[in-house]
DNA sequence: CCACAGGACGGCT
DNA sequence: AGCCGTCCTGTG
C-alpha cells in the first residue's frame, strides 16, 4: 500500500498520507513515545529502538534495515491499511465525525504488542496519561532487557514470563501502587496459556471480551482497550470516561452507561468502530468536550 | 485537609 | 443485575 525505499541506513516511507506523529502518539493507545526534537520522535517497540524523522511527507526510520523494518515497523504503523477509505466512510453524513477526523486526521491505530498492551492498560485504570508513561517507562528500566542501540539506558517492555518471576516487593519500586497484583497475576495467566488467542481473534465480540476478562485486574474498558489497540480486531469502541463525556454532548444528548454506548457504536459505525473511538477519544481530550 | 484521575474487585443487597 | 466501599499514588 505505502511505498518505501532502503537510502543509506535509512528506511524511508515515501508520501506517507493519512498519518501524523502526534495525533497517533497522543491520542492515548501508546505510552512510549515521545517528541525528541521538532521533527524528531524517539520510540521502542518490541526489541527495537528508532528515531523517527517526520516533515510533514516522509516517515523517515533512522539507521533500520529491511529486516527489522518489515518484521516490526511495517506491521507496528498498520502500513497496509487505507485510512483514507475509513475516514470517508465514517465522516459520509456525519458532521460530528467530519470535524473529529478533521481535527485528529493523522490517526493511525497500532498494532502493539498483546502482553505489553495487557500490562499497559492494567496500569493505566485510574491514571493520566503522565503517570502511566512514568510507571511504564519504570517498569522497562527495572525489569526490561538491554537494547543494542547504543544506550544502555533504553529498555525493553518486560516479558511476561519476567514480569512473572518478579516478587511483590520488587515490583513496589515502580510505584503502580494497587495495581501491582494485577499486573502480577495477569502475567502469569498469560504465562500458563489460560488466554486462547483463537477465541480473541475469532470468537463474537462477546467471547473475546468474556475471555480476555479472564486476567485478574482486566474489566470491560482494558478489556475493550487490548482488543482494540493489540490489533486484534477493530469492531470495538472503549468507553472511558472521554468518550462517555463525547457522546452524551455530541451524539446522544445525555449521558448513557458503557453499554448503551457501545451498542449505539456498533450500530452507527459498525466494524469501523474502533476508528471512530480514536478520533473522537482524540478531539474530546484536546478540545476539552464536555468540561 | 480533601477531591479526583482515561477502573476493577468483592461483598452486599 | 446493580450499588458501593476500597484499592495506591500524584496532582491541584
Amino acid at each position: 500500500m505505502n511505498k518505501w525505499i532502503r537510502e543509506k541506513n535509512n528506511i524511508i516511507v515515501k508520501d506517507f498520507k493519512d498519518f501524523d506523529p502526534v495525533h497517533t502518539f497522543e491520542c492515548g493507545q501508546c505510552f512510549r513515545w515521545k517528541q525528541i526534537d521538532n521533527n524528531f520522535w524517539f520510540g521502542v517497540v518490541k526489541d527495537l529502538a528508532v528515531i523517527l524523522e517526520w516533515d510533514g511527507k516522509d516517515l523517515v526510520f533512522h539507521d533500520t534495515n529491511e529486516d527489522d523494518f518489515l518484521r516490526v515497523w511495517y506491521p507496528y504503523f498498520d502500513l497496509d491499511r487505507d485510512y483514507g477509505e475509513i475516514k470517508s466512510k465514517l465522516q459520509k453524513d456525519d458532521p460530528v465525525m467530519k470535524e473529529a477526523i478533521n481535527f485528529g486526521h493523522g490517526i493511525r491505530l497500532l498494532r502493539q504488542d498483546f502482553q505489553e498492551t495487557v500490562i499497559s492498560f492494567l496500569i493505566s485504570q485510574n491514571n493520566g496519561i503522565p503517570r502511566i508513561r512514568k510507571i511504564i517507562e519504570s517498569l522497562a528500566q527495572h525489569f526490561g532487557e538491554s537494547i543494542d542501540c547504543g544506550k544502555p539506558d533504553i529498555k525493553t517492555f518486560p516479558s511476561c514470563e519476567r514480569l512473572a518471576g518478579v516478587s511483590s516487593e520488587e515490583l513496589k519500586v515502580i510505584r503502580a501502587g494497587y495495581r501491582d497484583k494485577y499486573i502480577q497475576k495477569a502475567a502469569k495467566q498469560i504465562c500458563s496459556g489460560e488466554i486462547d488467542m483463537n477465541i480473541l481473534k475469532n470468537g463474537d465480540i462477546t467471547q473475546s471480551r468474556a475471555e480476555i476478562k479472564k486476567l485478574f485486574g482486566v474489566g470491560d474498558k482494558v478489556a475493550d482497550c487490548v482488543l482494540l489497540f493489540s490489533g486484534i480486531r477493530y469492531d470495538i469502541f472503549p468507553v472511558d470516561r472521554w468518550v462517555k463525556r463525547v457522546m452524551a454532548e455530541l451524539y446522544l444528548g445525555r449521558e448513557a452507561d458503557y453499554e448503551e454506548i457501545r451498542n449505539f457504536a456498533a450500530e452507527k459505525f459498525g466494524d469501523l468502530a474502533g476508528f471512530a473511538q480514536q478520533y473522537l477519544f482524540y478531539y474530546a481530550r484536546e478540545k476539552k468536550i464536555g468540561m
